[in-house]
Parts: structure tokens; sequence; C-alpha cells
RNA sequence: GCGUGAUUGGUGAAGUGGUUAACACGGCGGAUUGUGGUUCCGUUAUGCAAGAGUUCGAUCCUCUUAUCGCGCCCCA
């Protein structure tokens, strides 16, 4: 049998609309926040990717989807959303908008050739802001707060929300030396991972699972101890504000993120739940000063964030919560077959005039009708026969109470907007 | 890339080297042909991921492949 791509899997059903309900939510999150919509391909030259990224990144081996397309050139699915919004924003010259800074969201499918495990696809579905032409501190208050809040919207209790900072090049720089300095008489007791950290991204080291417990692990200088005043000011404005907006964090100077184009601040929400798998970061993000500039655009500092939908929803189904609850208005059931046609444009009519309306397509029998509209969980059931085209006064049952009325067909809006309001309220 | 466990119907699943693959839920039909969600009856896998091998015979044993789960690596 034909199988889906390994790494990838069909949303239908129940979880279409828990998707299509978050994705609305964050829709309308980002009308409120005044962020502007940005769209850019799913696949860009490799380029953007392996270089935009770092070279000096431990990412060796990058896990990338490629492609050489008929005209020869390389090709990637983009591994992640802030290099495409990043080449787009100067490739439109978004710098020059009149309006600064530029604020923008994205969202859509991500590509990562990696084995899958517990909240990791190889296709996946990430949202995320970026925001570029301000270093004000504040700006990286408000990037965090947008996954919080929206966290919270929806109800979600256990995350926890760490941040850290790197510094500027300056100050990173420095702890960089100061940790190769740190931690080169202890280079035989780390494990083999970290000794390729060691050469290649020594701030990785701070986050090794493995490593955690060694005593040259605790000592480890501290970044906080490496900032110089301009790093330093950021930071405290950036906790300021974050006390602002009244949300919760940890200092965790650990929080380094893969990449090296991250200055100042950055940031993980993680979900502390139990029986949440290994992959328990639900968002991640920082700020990147110089990433528009190695793209090859004019200097500009930038903030943002991503979060996966797949971990989201493992996130809700943890605790619990449900969300985009399927809503059927009314059902109709023609009693005999002659009447499938008057029916049918019954449905039509009220759908046109703002109801969710099924009908039976499979010429049930009377007593399967209502199974079906138990099934469907109709709020009304519409019955439609010789009698009620005759007089035009229709049979409609309250499938909760089951009363039953005898509506005039003139009157069957009015009626309709007057109970259903009434369950909306409840 | 490494390790490890799994794969039986629409669903949850039990099970055995040997003619008919439990049980439950759901679906459909009937008792009840314009009023249901209860009950009862009937029905619902030429089929046990795919391919190859061992065997008189394999869903069950072996190998390969695919996919899924969990952990490692990595996480843009």
């Amino acid at each position: 049998m034909l199988q889906k791509p390994k790494g990838t899997y069909d949303v239908y059903g129940e979880k279409g609309r828990q998707i299509l309900y978050l994705e609305n939510l964050l829709h309308s999150l980002m009308e409120k926040y005044h962020y502007e919509y940005v769209r850019t391909p799913i696949f860009e030259s490799s380029e953007l990717f392996h270089r935009g990224v770092g070279e000096t990144t431990d990412i060796v081996s990058k896990e990338t989807y490629d492609f050489i397309d008929r005209g020869d050139r390389n090709m990637t699915l983009r591994p992640e959303g802030t290099a495409g919004v990043v080449r787009s924003y100067i490739e439109n010259k978004m710098y020059g908008n009149p309006s600064q800074p530029v604020k923008t969201w994205y969202m859509g499918p991500m590509y990562r050739y990696e084995r899958p495990q517990s909240g990791r696809f190889r296709e996946f579905y990430q949202f995320g802001v970026e925001v570029f032409g301000t270093d004000n501190p504040m700006m990286d208050a408000e990037v965090i707060s947008i996954p919080v809040n929206f966290y919270r919207l929806l109800g979600l209790k256990g995350i926890k929300v760490n941040i850290n900072t790197l510094g500027d090049i300056e100050s990173r720089t420095a702890y960089r030396e100061a940790l190769l300095e740190h931690f080169h008489p202890h280079l035989g007791e780390l494990c083999e991972d970290c000794k390729i950290r060691y050469e290649k991204n020594p701030l990785r080291i701070l986050d090794c699972k493995v490593d955690h417990d060694l005593e040259c692990m605790k000592t480890a200088p501290k970044i906080l101890d490496y900032l110089n005043e301009t790093s330093k000011t950021h930071f405290e404005e950036v906790k300021k504000y974050l006390e602002v907006l009244e949300i919760p964090y940890q200092v965790n100077p650990n929080v380094v993120r893969g990449l090296d184009y991250y200055t100042h601040t950055v940031f993980e929400v993680e979900a502390s739940i139990e029986g949440f798998g290994s992959q328990n970061v639900l968002c991640a993000g920082g700020r990147y000063n110089h990433l528009v500039e190695n793209i090859g655009g004019p200097s500009t500092a930038g903030v943002g964030f991503a979060l996966g939908m797949e971990r989201l929803l493992s996130a809700l189904e943890c605790e619990h919560i449900t969300v985009g609850k399927d809503i059927l208005n009314l059902y109709i059931i023609p009693v005999d077959e002659s009447q499938i046609p008057n029916a049918f444009a019954l449905t039509q009519e009220l759908r046109m005039n703002g109801f969710s309306v099924d009908m039976d397509y499979m010429k049930r029998n009377f007593k399967g009708n209502f199974k079906q509209a138990d099934r469907l969980n109709a709020s009304f059931v519409i019955l439609l026969g010789e009698e009620e085209v005759k007089t035009n006064i229709l049979t409609i049952k309250d499938n909760h109470t089951q009363e039953q009325y005898q509506v005039k067909k003139d009157e069957l809006i009015a009626f309709l907007d007057a109970h259903i309001v009434e369950e909306h309220d409840e």
C-alpha cells in the first residue's frame, strides 16, 4: 500500500478543526499586535540557508531537503522561517518602509531531513514573528510576550519561560575565550560530542545533557560576568519590560541557541508537563542584530521567534485542553424521497443565511437519520415532508430538549436566529 | 546517522506452526416504513505492513524493506 512519506502526517477530522482554530487565533492575535503577514516561498536558493545560518555553527550536516531544479539551480526546502523572511525584507527593501520598525509574522510548513520522534517531523508547521529595525529592548520583551500570551489564551498552564543573553559581539567573544580556557583542562572528562562542540561552538557545551552534572560544568564561567555595559543594560531593560508586561521568566544561563547569529536576548518556552516527550521546547527565539547584514542587507537590528504547531498540539492534549469545536446548527431530514430536492434547496438557503447546515445524502431511513443527527451533534433537526411543503409550516425539533416547533417558512430565519443565538450564549 | 520496541478489521485489540482468526466499540439492516439516541436480532477481515526464505503447511520462525513509537545526535 502507498504510504505517506516518513516523518509527515495527514490532518483531518478533529485535528483539522484544532489546527484551524489555532491558526485563526494566531491570525487574530497578530492583528491585535498589529504585525504584518509575510509569506515567502517554501523553497529558496540553497545558499540562503547554508550561508545565512552561519558557517561556524555546529550544524555541520545541514539536515535539509535539497534538490537541483531543471535549470541546474540548487534549491532547498526551507528548514525554518527566519532566513526567508530576512531575504524578503532585504529584497523588497522593507528597511525603506516609512513606518518602522517592520513587524512581521508568518506561518507555514518547514522541512528538515531528520529521524522522526516525539514532537519532531520532517514536515512541520511553524508560526513565527520577525521584527526589524529596532534595537529597543522593549521589542525583545514584546516578542517574548507573544507566545506567552498565546499560550495563556489557550489555557496552557505548564509552561516555563527561560531567557538568557549572549551579549553583543564583543561580550560574546570575551565569553567564548573564557569558556575555552575553562574547559581546556577538562577536555578529557567531556563526552565525545562536547569535544567536537569545544572546537566548533563552545557555548553549546553548556546545554549538553550528558555532561550536565560534571563539576566543571557548574564552575564554568557565566556569560553574565562577561557582558560589557551595553549588553548588560540591554538585558536589564528586557527584564524590566517583561516585568512591566507581567511575563514570568527565569534567567537560565544554559540557554544558548545553536546558531551563532544570535546577539543579546535568547529565550525558550518549554513545556514542563508530566508525560511530555523529550522534545519539550515549545518555542524559541532571540535577537539577531547581524543577520540581515550577513544575508546581504544593510545593518539592521532584528528580533523574532518561532513556535511549532505539532508540539503545541501535544501540549494541549497533555493538559486535556480541547479547542476547535464542531458546530452544526441544523440537520435536515427529507421524510420521503420526493422531498430530497426541497431539502437540498432549503439546506443551501439556510447556509447562505449564516447557519451551518447538513442533510442526509445517504437516503437513510427515519431512524438512521435521527441517529446521524445525533452523531453530528446538530442543535436542531428540520423534518421536511409533503405536509410541510404543502402548508409552508416547517417542523423543527430541538435536538437537546426534544421540544418540537411548528414554524412558518417566512419566520424560520428569525426563529433560528433567536434560538441559535441563545445556544451560543450558554 | 546510532540504538531500541512495534505493525492484526472502520476503531480498540486477543490469539495460534495446521481445516471457520476471540471479544468489545462503531457502521449498516430489521423488530418499529413521519420521530431517534434504550433493548433485542442479523450482518460487518478470501485477512494478520510488503517481499523473500525455512516448512508438508506460516499471521505466528528467519532475513530484507517500509512505516510508526521512544531515546541519542542535532535542533535553524
